[in-house]
DNA sequence: GCTTGACTTGGACTCGATCTAAGTGAGGGT
DNA sequence: ACCCTCACTTAGATCGAGTCCAAGTCAAGC
């Protein structure tokens, strides 16, 4: 556990949060002013293999870091303005895939990114 | 219509056709050798904003393009050799966002990507 | 036969992400 | 104490996907 380290994980902290690496290079450089972009995205990849942090993947462009990765969750994102958050939907959707829209697979896994417009944007509109 | 929009438009036919736009340039060219890049990029985009071709966006590298814009429907990716199936759920996971967890959202579409082994990944593992 | 305008081309460029080679520093062994 | 080692960090190069732009092409209309 170095500085950097805890530095990047103090940057991932609290309920809603997905930044972009780049974003989290930013602020962890408003804290150890010397933290290198390198740093960050091998901190990152470690704490997405040790199950820390989720990757999501909501636009095409930079991924995003969830650290709210301990409870099984889903997203809702904003079409204008790409504001994300953590939802919760009732049932499980991998029970909606019958059998025979598995074509053999082993499905361990769903992801689920409902879109549209938060209500600034709805409003703006 | 010119022929370069022709041609990628025969490249994008079938069922279960998610080609990134490299693999459409690369099978365009074979067709037309003299289409460029850009020319790929400008076709597809416009192929999407018709409507007639969606974006995927299953991994985080290079987007894929499905012709199977018609039909709602959902993707089944193998988590190892990335292959992907069209797949349709029962149920309607719109449904499933109870209001509590929209936010004040206006909420308007919804893509579901479950993830696993095909047969052949799950059979080499 | 010219002009116009839409389409295409190729190359430069952007952006996110990864890789590499060199630098740094804390422990461990002697 | 001293040095060795090895993991970690750094800066910058590189990569890959995608976009942009200036110049080129071509067909339709005057």
């Amino acid at each position: 556990m170095t500085a950097q380290r805890r530095v990047v994980a103090e940057v991932l902290d609290g309920d809603h949060v997905h930044l972009t690496a780049d974003e989290v290079h930013t602020r962890a450089v408003a804290k150890l002013p010397e933290i290198s972009r390198a740093t960050v995205y091998n901190t990152l990849g470690e704490l997405v293999s040790l199950g820390e942090v989720l990757e999501v993947a909501t636009d095409k462009r930079a991924k995003r870091y969830d650290p709210n990765a301990h409870r099984p969750h889903h997203h809702l994102v904003c079409a204008r303005c790409g504001a994300i958050r953590d939802v919760h939907p009732s049932g499980n959707p991998l029970a909606d895939l019958p059998d025979s829209e598995r074509f053999g697979f082993t499905v361990s896994d769903v992801e689920v990114t409902y879109r549209g417009l938060c209500p600034d944007c709805a409003a703006a509109a």
